[in-house]
DNA sequence: TCCATATTTCAATTATTCACGAAATATGGC
DNA sequence: GCCATATTTCGTGAATAATTGAAATATGGA
């Protein structure tokens, strides 16, 4: 992962309203929620969801996919999984530092 | 972690210099660097720098001492670890996913 | 086709952030 | 005390981001 990105993905999250977007989809899964279920339980308006969305889909912390009217959107463990290794990359010069496991549930994808 | 700490964290790294900054101090461990070290290393004017540290310290994700003329800058580990659990915090509803060990180098601090 | 629901785009406003020179403020050595 | 070096504060201009109602655009079902 390069820096842009980086700083991209993390501006993205550094919005109250995006950051527990994201939370929220790291938490469901792969499998998703609808945009109108993530406005419903987080109480954000539709245009501001969508603005939110564009943003953290631009950064690719999330896919979407259409399934009939609803738009289904979820988390991008693996960009996730970059991000956090970008940050703690070679940490204390390699010293002691235990390796970081990834979030293994990728592919699972059981829709 | 509560989200308003994530997300001043979050803002606080989701800037080119501020995460290059950043990542410096973590790899450089737990002795850090001066800031005028890390001004030179980076290129970052004095302003600026100091513009960004104050950023970086309010988000608790840098620590800093005083030694003689220079301060010392050092990643906090701690906040580092906090911050990237509670991303990852009941990932994909528990399942799959292994548990993410943590920099074990805090509290080495040797200077 | 017509309607209801889902989502996106648009527009205008408001607020926040960044960059960095210049000046001010420490600190230590002599 | 004086000087050199290290760091912070201040001021200002330019740029970017957030909010959300209203309107436009899909999509599926009857």
């Amino acid at each position: 992962m390069e820096t842009k990105a980086a700083v991209i993905a993390l501006a993205a999250l550094a919005q109250e309203s995006r950051l527990a977007i994201f939370r929220l989809l790291v938490q469901t899964g792969p499998n998703g929620l609808a945009a109108s279920k993530i406005g419903e339980v987080l109480g954000i308006p539709p245009s501001s969801l969508s603005f939110h969305m564009k943003e953290l889909s631009h950064a690719g912390l999330v896919r979407s996919r259409q399934a009939s009217r609803y738009v289904i959107y979820s988390a991008n463990f693996e960009a996730m999984n970059d991000l956090l290794t970008f940050l703690t990359e070679n940490c204390c010069e390699g010293r002691a530092c235990a390796p970081r496991p990834l979030c293994t549930d990728i592919g699972e994808a059981l829709e």
